[in-house]
DNA sequence: TTTT
DNA sequence: TTTT
């Protein structure tokens, strides 16, 4: 249950490689930039100005290892999730970051060739990352037992 | 995993109550369609004009079951799901209904009273339909253990 | 002005090339249908099916044209629109189709090589089709003077 | 044009009535926050928690107006927009924020009385906020003329 | 830091 | 009718 609605959809492209920890609960966690790029005439000089926006992307569990395994630097990907800001310390202040927590991403090709081919989806709730369920739902959360999601088979 | 994204966001108000029908096999299904109007200016006669459209919603298990307890005719719900077209025969001729499956409710209130009381929201993965968790998961579901969502206990 | 909220957000791939009309108005429509798939594990059978939808999309002036000339058969898309459902008579027989109406799109790549090079994003507001604005605008709406949208030339 | 798709869609409650300035150049800003929760189970303690999660919302021109006039504090709102960092230098130190810029709205009631009467959709783009339109799109950017969308009164 |  |  939840309040209100807090959903993100995002198409843009990695600023660089993803940056993946395995924590010690056995958990995965993924985190990257992408960026989405707005071209506007700029009043005064008429001039056509682009303005690029980064967005901060966390997936977890079968996502993380997804992007772990098959986003690289300059991949394009849909990525739809919510918004969270987190906030911590550093020399005496408080600082602010917004990301995006994603749960649900899909590859919408890259310059290494087979774009297309590539071109999944895949969701924070079913782990079908390519290298078996149970693998994958083992690995975002070691000691939860893979029977998340017996509905994921009807087709509604 | 699937190719591709199907995804549909609405607000809009019940035409009527829902109907909804309770399965040989255990399973809830809720069907009503919900309006949503949008006004342009006739070129012609300069005069406003509304357009008012029709979306058909269909919810299955927990999701009908709150719709069954709390809609009614005139609500305004926020609706995210997905398109869905079926095709069924009549006097031999083949006919097409799109409906949208939504997998996502957030009831906004009604003229009923307590609007911004009732204002929550629901989703097909987590059944906290508000009559007990594993009440609400076995009517959706009788045969599917209460296992579903071990990791939507944690915030991400 | 409108009440409520009537939005469609769809990646999918082009059964085949689009049609596209030229009406006596001046305006271009284009329509296409695109498919989206998402897979499931059949309950009884232990198999994943693919369940593929069809959408049908239909576009208007400058989408229409930057669909003319640059969308083909098998290229993805995202398309973000709205809801329609219009009626026609056959044969007496009443019939509904219910169509997305773009209003933004961006081409997601293609087999035909520069998959990525083309993935650009096109708005119903804007008209810059790469033809050049005034241009694009007039074979949209041709009595329609090119001074829809001074605002667009602020970011924000 | 834009590469990618940069999209915010958030149903909250406004924490505070909203700041509204009227700059020199005649635009109106408008700034509030508003707030969706999300509950989830804890695992350790199988306690409910909420989660709230606060949103910096940005209005220009029209939808600045409607802001001013209509929302308050506690109000239910529906916006749409796009993700937008800013950084800020304080102390020596730069800051970010993220901020929501809204190019759409629809009010979703309030506590005040009349909650779905005054459900009404506004956007950036066509400035029909109630006061009529061209007083409306003057104040929004005053040397502007008002012939920013002759399209619209098309229902396509 | 990406992409067009 | 596409795509993986």
């Amino acid at each position: 249950m939840s309040a209100g609605v807090n959903k993100v959809i995002l198409i843009g492209n990695l600023g660089k490689d993803p940056e993946v920890r395995h924590l010690d609960n056995g958990a995965t966690v993924a985190n990257f930039s992408i960026a989405t790029t707005e071209s506007y005439k700029d009043r005064n000089t008429g001039q056509r100005v682009d303005q690029t926006e980064w967005h901060n992307i966390v997936l977890w569990r079968g996502l993380a290892e997804v992007a772990e395994k098959y986003l690289k630097k300059g991949d394009s990907v849909f990525i739809e999730g919510k918004l969270r800001t987190r906030s911590w310390e550093k020399d005496g202040v408080t600082r602010y970051t917004t990301e995006v927590v994603g749960d649900q991403m899909t590859m919408l090709g890259n310059k290494r060739g087979g774009s297309d081919d590539n071109n999944q989806d895949y969701s924070s709730n079913n782990n079908d990352s390519g290298m078996g369920r149970s693998q994958q739902t083992a690995s975002a959360a070691s000691n939860t037992p893979d029977t998340d999601s017996e509905m994921d088979d009807l087709p509604f």
